[in-house]
RNA sequence: GGCUCCGUAGCUCAAUUGGCAGAGCAGUUGACUCUUAAUCAAUUGGUUGCAGGUUCGAGUCCUGCCGGGGUCACCA
């Protein structure tokens, strides 16, 4: 239940005395004939062609936005509107607008906040910026809650210099309305993330993919890793889980004649939270018949290369302290030489994982006892090669028992042919030739079963009607998988996911 | 979940060893017909996250809880 504050009642108070005035505070009518950036290029134009001391009449425009400063002085007033293309000044002056509408004014029944409707001649004051002589000015929207307030300039260029700042992270998180109403970098992060998301979706369909939507809700959940969310449809009296990847159903596609697919969408993953883990995100997987993951990786360096130019102009991409260059051509380190590099150990002078345990506890990191050796080697990854990989790179050949859905490397019983890229420490893909050969296929689900037995953090259920799409015969093909989110981070210059996300994952409040 | 730091006015922040809870901005009132981080004068505003405890006295010290940040763990 709302308690107003003493701001609150206030603005309450002076809904009513406008009321009581006749004017309503939330009419249903609203006309605009320019946005403020339109309004002040038809100036610009007006001038261009009549010079700026011209006879001929400006243009008039009728502008709608949210004031953002208002200068009331004795029989002239100036207001800032702001609209999402940007800000125009009003010009408010008693002579045009009449001593009843300006008293409102002067009275401050109108706050900053409010959503005004302002017509019309467009000018320029002595100052030199662009604004509307106003002759008819409406209240449109009443701001009953005042919202955080940071001075700002704007410059000439449009910039907006901000002055003290909106900052408590858990307010703008929970109330990101306020967030994106205050703080003008915060909306910019969004656009970019849109066009990220519109490059990545341009890219793929101009290669040929086919965007697909396959469940959310699934019977059995797979693909990866991952405790799921539960839920329990009532009328079908059925368990049910948020999908924590989209790969099985996808695959089950190239089974059914397409050649190339991928899906944009949420996955759920029911484990911590981190800056660089939400427990829903987004998520790209494609699947391409009649490749592998080295036509994989050359699609993945050219989709990203593709996005950083579109959402940044270039391929290099200011990252925090980093320049992160996604040219085409980024090095491809096997797992057994990225951590012969960085560790100093060669994890194939130890074959199994009683042994490959010893000789990491003597580098001096601890394992927790029991793991396989896939996770052991995952393990090393983790602690000494991760973080170092600043610049994208191609890590290729995983363990096998940490890969259910991959090829084996010919000849090679332990090593899949699987690659993650890695961009300023971070995993941000996964991807392999992926399997299918249904009896390898049931195999692999039958030793995961048998490997992890008794955990149920890393069992991988057996899927018995991915495996009857497969015997129908799946042609071989390379799927890939991409955390969008983390895309956006480096293509925003966010440290965190929860700034990447419009309302990232809080706790709830008692 | 562990460790650690933090929570004071609408916003950003002060408050000495435990000693009257403050400032700037916004808000309110007034002045001002080209201001723009407007200016000038006056002024309001607090359950110091919540609940206990120690003390003559707690924003400050102690315990628990709530929320958040960082970090570790978890996490292909």
């Amino acid at each position: 239940m709302w308690q107003p504050n003493k701001l609150e009642q206030e603005r309450l108070e002076k809904a009513q005395r406008l009321e009581a005035a006749g004017v309503k505070p939330y009419p249903a009518r609203v006309q605009r004939t320019h946005t403020a950036v339109q309004a002040s290029a038809a100036y610009e134009l007006h001038e261009a062609q009549h010079g700026p001391e011209s006879s001929v009449p400006a243009p008039e425009v009728i502008v709608c936005g949210r004031i953002r400063r208002v200068n009331v002085k004795g029989k002239v007033s100036f207001m800032h509107i702001e609209d999402e293309s940007g800000r125009i000044q009003l010009f408010l002056r008693v002579n045009e607008l009449g001593d009843a509408v300006y008293t409102q004014i002067k009275d401050s029944l109108i706050d900053t906040d409010d959503f005004v409707q302002a017509a019309g001649e467009l000018m320029r004051t002595k100052a030199g910026e662009i604004s509307v002589r106003v002759n008819a000015f409406h209240l449109i929207a009443k701001s009953l809650s005042p919202l955080p307030f940071i001075r700002q300039q704007v410059l000439e260029d449009g910039t907006i210099v901000e002055y003290g700042e909106f900052s408590d992270v858990e307010t703008r998180y929970r109330q990101r309305y306020a967030d994106l109403a205050v703080n003008h970098s915060v909306r910019s992060v969004f656009v970019k993330r849109a066009q990220t998301v519109r490059a990545v979706r341009r890219f793929l369909d101009e290669l040929g993919f086919l965007e697909v939507e396959t469940p959310i809700l699934q019977p059995l959940y797979g693909g990866a890793a991952a405790r799921p969310f539960t839920t329990y449809h009532n009328e079908l009296k059925q368990e049910l889980y948020l999908r924590i990847s989209f790969e099985l159903y996808l695959k089950r596609l190239l089974v059914g004649g397409y050649d190339a697919v991928y899906e944009i969408g949420r996955d759920f993953r029911n484990e911590g939270v981190s800056y660089k883990n939400n427990p829903e995100f987004t998520m790209l997987e494609f699947y391409k018949a009649y490749t592998d993951y080295r036509g994989v990786m050359e699609i993945t360096e050219q989709m990203l290369a593709y996005v950083a130019k579109e959402v940044n102009g270039s391929t290099q991409v200011k990252y925090q302290e980093h320049v992160l260059d996604f040219k085409p051509g980024w090095p491809r380190i096997t797992m057994r030489d990225a951590i012969r590099q960085f560790a100093a150990i060669d994890y194939m002078d130890y074959p199994d994982a009683g042994a490959l345990e010893k000789a990491m506890r003597d580098l001096g990191v601890n394992p927790k006892p029991g793991q396989t050796w896939g996770k052991l080697v995952e393990f090393l990854f983790g602690e000494f090669v991760e973080k170092k990989l600043i610049q994208p790179t191609f890590i290729i050949d995983f363990p096998r028992d940490i890969s259910p859905f991959a090829k084996r490397v010919n000849d090679d019983t332990l090593h899949v042919e699987r690659f993650e890229f890695y961009v300023a420490g971070m995993e941000m893909g996964n991807a392999f030739t992926e399997l299918n050969d249904p009896r390898d296929q049931e195999q692999r689900f039958l030793d995961m079963a048998k490997l992890y037995a008794g955990d149920d953090e890393d069992a991988v259920p057996l899927d018995e009607d991915y495996l009857r799409a497969m015997r129908f015969g799946m042609p071989p093909n390379g799927g890939f998988g991409m955390g969008i989110d983390r895309l956006v981070m480096l293509m925003t210059d966010q440290r965190t996911i929860r700034d990447v996300l419009l309302y990232p994952h809080m706790r709830d409040l008692k």
